[in-house]
RNA sequence: GUGGCCGUAGCUCAGUCGGUUAGAGCGCCAGGUUGUGGCCCUGGAGGUCGGGGGUUCGAUCCCCCUCGGUCACCCCA
């Protein structure tokens, strides 16, 4: 820690004081005007989604106790290999989350409340990995969790909830991919024959797959090593190791998509990263982003993770789904196209800039957007202003109206003429206007 | 963590087989039009050619290291 050698860009300057401007840490990235516009409207959609659906806001700490983490699964590489951890000032050994669900299940287990406990969160997640297209080191997350409820309904609500979502921001294309892995017990006794079956398949399998296959047997079901998928295609089935109450809660849950008219695939090789889940698995994908990173939501049932952290048995069901993805996956669809811009109306104010400050708050105050330039700029420069704001109209206050205590209104996206209008009357022309539009 | 490719203006990119003051388009600012944006014309600002070291009379160009970006693997949203 007391290393003197800087190994950074800036050998002249002390440890830690880059010679040039600063710039993000790696794999992170500023979302800013005017994209940020979309990304609001993202939350915006998915709140109102969930919302009426019952789902309250659950707004829990960025970072909690490592334990709170370290509980879902010695198998979870988010857990074991990419974990944001890091010691505060009293000596707490602390992480920051690197995903939604067991904020939410601490929470759920320090408050008790009555279930089925129903929230939604938007939060940032991180993972120290190294970034590529669609995968950051902080990226953001939108989820529900349901818990207290072991009704596969529920896994159906959160499923469908999730393809409203994907629809109501104008996504077309996003299959569902849905799978069971039964009760922990059942999933074990899986993973060994899985286990058992790779070993005498061993020397078919891709080299980087042969040591998964005793550790952990699940994740080889979905590599991508060509060698390693054509013996996956025969390896035995999920399904063989279900029980009846099992497969009957999978039976609902297929029976409960097609009612709701939600479209998807059963696969019984997908698995997933977090080692947590029990029965339901689910993700959705984007066909438009490439195969490294296009799962664009996932989720399922994590029945033993309240009791793992301490609560009593509990069932739950709930998913998350990526913005930095969803986004990529609008991008290539052409999808979400929103204003960039609230703003309604421009104040040209070329006096002395005290009209284009009393009509700015006078417009907001009555709830239509406005803006203004500063600096005591000239007409073409605050027109040219007003153009690039997005506004709809230019109100222009010059020598003449303000001698006259009028105020020209100006239309800047259509070709009418513009018009002189009392100071007195002019929020109502302009709420006039602009509701006639 | 491993490997491939790439770093020239705010953005997108030319360029130099190593040679004087490094260019374009877009964007920005100003003027043409001292009361009018979007089109047009003119001018201007803006660059440690990612950073450090090396080779050389001379490096933006060649070599090494490093930082950053990007793509793939691992894994995942």
């Amino acid at each position: 820690m007391s290393d003197p050698e800087p190994t950074a860009a800036a050998p002249a300057g002390p440890v830690g004081t880059p010679a040039g401007p600063f710039r993000a840490p790696v794999g992170v990235h500023d979302v800013i005007p005017p994209a940020s516009a979309r990304w609001e409207a993202v939350v915006a959609t998915f709140a109102d989604t969930v919302g009426r659906a019952g789902y309250g806001l659950c707004q829990s700490p960025m970072f909690e106790d490592i334990g709170v983490f370290a509980r879902m699964g010695e198998g979870t590489d988010v857990v074991t290999k990419e974990m944001y951890e890091f010691r505060d000032r009293g000596d707490r050994h602390l992480a920051l989350r690197p995903e939604g669900t067991a904020s939410v299940v601490r929470a759920f287990v320090e408050h008790r409340p009555t279930t089925p406990w129903k929230v939604w969160y938007a939060s940032p997640v991180f993972r120290y990995e190294k970034p590529q297209s669609g995968r950051y080191r902080q990226h953001h997350q939108l989820g529900v969790e349901a818990i207290g409820s072991a009704d596969p309904d529920l896994d159906v609500e959160v499923m469908v909830l999730l393809a409203d979502f994907y629809a109501a921001i104008g996504l077309r294309q996003t299959p569902l991919v849905v799978n069971t892995l039964g009760t922990p017990a059942q999933r074990t006794d899986y993973a060994a024959r899985l286990s058992a079956w790779f070993g005498q398949h061993l020397g078919d399998l891709d080299p980087v797959d042969q040591a998964k296959a005793t550790d952990h047997p699940l994740r080889v079901l979905d590599s991508k090593k060509r060698a390693t998928r054509s013996v996956v295609a025969h390896a035995p089935s999920i399904l063989d190791s279900l029980d009846d109450e099992a497969l009957a809660h999978f039976d609902r849950v297929q029976a409960g998509l097609s009612a709701a008219g939600v479209e998807f695939t059963v696969d019984p090789r997908m698995v997933r990263g977090l080692d947590y889940y029990t029965h339901t698995l689910f993700e959705f994908r984007s066909p438009a982003l490439s195969e490294a990173q296009n799962t664009i939501g996932g989720g399922g049932r994590f029945d033993g993770l309240v009791e793992a952290l301490g609560g009593p048995a509990t069932a739950a069901v709930g998913f998350g789904t990526g913005i930095e993805r969803v986004l990529l996956a609008c991008d290539a669809e052409g999808a979400l196209e929103v204003a960039a811009s609230k703003v309604k109306v421009f104040v040209v104010d070329v006096v002395d800039g005290h009209a284009a400050a009393a009509i700015t708050i006078q417009l907001r105050r009555a709830g239509i957007g406005a803006d203004r330039a500063f600096d005591g700029r000239s007409m073409k420069a605050q027109m040219k202003a007003a153009d690039r704001s997005g506004a709809d109209y230019a109100v222009i206050i010059g020598a003449e109206e303000a001698q006259a205590g009028t105020a020209t209104l100006r239309p800047l996206r259509s070709t009418g003429d513009q018009t002189s209008v009392a100071r007195a009357d002019l929020v109502d022309a302009v709420r006039r206007r602009l509701t006639d539009a």
